[in-house]
DNA sequence: AATTTATTCAACCGCTAAGAC
DNA sequence: CGTCTTAGCGGTTGAATAAAT
């Protein structure tokens, strides 16, 4: 017995956005797949979602990005590799998405770097929470990698509020102790680092 | 003006972690 | 414990649009 519930795919309709975002209005975020049901949308609560929090969310900012912001993905970029997720959870009002399209397509070929080299695909969270982070943030802050002159020589400006770790769960986030030029007596664990690179208080920003 | 080629980015897919039961 | 469901991440695709020919 082939049921109909064939799900739509592709852009959404005017009218499919006003279908999902009254949904959310009245029951809320979560449970995405009960959404063919109760609402008799055809999308897969995998799209739902999807559409919801890169779009529909009244979070998202639409739009180019700012020179500020661009800056800024370079920045964190250059410290946490493709970690769109981490990435974004830095820049209020935008996704993993924007921010890794933005990268891909403008800032990839602006900056000249060429195929996808041996670079930091970190993926996901077990790696993230144990020795992954530690390792690379390593490697990125070694002499040979990081330019810290330049770094320290410029300020970090974000508009808008600091991001706040909601729907991300980042607070869980942990840094290995990170040492690097032991010659200049340079010393700071990730967690410093971080507050010293873009100048928010860490405990602002990951703690909701 | 028509056709081809390149660019953009919304959306998809597979996979994994975490949670529910 | 195991199995099922839900949430989340990042690479990749392809339709829509723009630029080039």
């Amino acid at each position: 017995m082939r049921e109909e519930k064939q799900n739509r795919k592709g852009l959404w309709t005017e009218e499919e956005d006003r279908i999902l975002s009254e949904y959310v209005r009245v029951h809320g975020r979560g449970h995405w797949n009960r959404i063919p049901k109760l609402t008799g949308l055809k999308r897969c609560g995998k799209s739902c979602r999807m559409r919801w929090l890169n779009y529909l969310s009244p979070n998202v900012k639409h739009g180019d990005f700012s020179e500020e912001e661009e800056d800024l993905v370079v920045r964190l970029h250059k410290l946490l590799g493709n970690r769109w997720s981490l990435i974004a959870g830095r820049m209020p009002g935008r996704t993993d998405n924007q921010v890794k399209n933005f990268w891909n397509t403008r800032l990839r070929k602006k900056l000249g770097i060429e195929k996808t080299k041996v670079e930091a695909t970190r993926s996901r969270s077990s790696k993230m929470h144990s020795s992954g982070l530690a390792e690379e943030t390593q490697r990125i802050l070694s002499p040979e990698n990081f330019d810290f002159e330049r770094l320290q020589s410029s300020e970090v400006t974000v508009a808008g509020n600091p991001p706040n770790a909601v729907e991300m769960r980042n607070e869980e986030l942990q840094f290995g102790s990170v040492e690097f030029g032991n010659s200049d007596g340079f010393d700071m664990d990730g967690r410093e680092f971080l507050e010293f690179y873009d100048g928010y208080p860490f405990d602002e920003i990951w703690q909701n």
